[in-house]
DNA sequence: ATACATGCAAACAATTTGCATATTA
DNA sequence: TAATATGCAAATTGTTTGCATGTAT
């Protein structure tokens, strides 16, 4: 998903282009890492002084309802990147800067007879630590 | 961990033996799967009507930092359960009672060498999904 | 007696909601 | 103009903290 594919999804189901709205998915597209709401009021606080919490969080759910983003929670905070619809993998996240890079291995793989009576609906896995950029300055978010 | 040596623990440290720590304790010691702070409310309120939230995050995260217990956190909440000490595992975690079993295999033996530019720090994989008891009747917590 | 434990009330942070207004199509 | 988007203020949820009191050692 890139921020031109979801600006058609958006416009196909009905809702309408905005700038916010827009600029909120340029900041995705110019990331290569899951952004918190706070990330985005930051970013965007001196284009739109006036960006309320409530619309960055309609939009992001929103964004998330249509799977134009994905999520995970890292701290207690929600954080959004763009969904990556290819193939299904998993991601090295800085704790710092929240960048990510794809694991192209899934450990369900090799665990397809787990145990017969629990009825697997999903999992979760993910890799933390510091990115290259940041391992030098490591301090925690 | 269990509760024997957790009241070991807390007595070591010098913290004082209180019967609402004991009966917390307990709750762990009779569970087979992560409990949150709600959980720990509605299981004593009828012994302790009056037992505050406060006490009982107090004491989770005393708990939690003298490696009594483990956390994790699903949908918001903060859920614990007695610190796994023998080995390294992951768990399925059923999504309605909180109820886990151990994975034994870790994805992270077969990863060693990711991306030699991240300095890996943690890493978190669970499974979810519906225990056998919970399955007939799987509306989500 | 002294340090630790608890309850109360209040503060917090992240997130959500109702409602009136503003904006897009 | 009709439906959607936004801001404001207030509410909600999960969690934490200061302070005075209570209790275990």
């Amino acid at each position: 998903m890139n921020k031109g594919q979801a600006l058609i999804e958006l416009k196909s189901k009905g809702f309408k282009h905005t700038d916010k709205r827009e600029d909120i998915l340029s900041l995705f597209e110019n990331s290569t890492g899951y952004l918190s709401a706070k990330d985005i009021q930051l970013a965007l606080k001196d284009t739109y002084p006036g960006l309320s919490f409530d619309t960055i969080y309609r939009n992001l759910s929103l964004f998330e309802k249509l799977d134009i983003l994905e999520t995970t929670e890292l701290d207690g905070e929600k954080m959004y990147q763009f969904h990556c619809t290819e193939h299904h993998h998993h991601h090295l996240i800085c704790l710092k800067c929240g960048k990510t890079k794809t694991i192209d291995i899934c450990p369900m793989e090799d665990l397809s007879k787990l145990d017969p009576d629990f009825q697997v609906t999903g999992h979760k896995f993910e890799v933390y630590g510091y990115c290259k950029d940041c391992r030098n300055n490591n301090k925690v978010r």
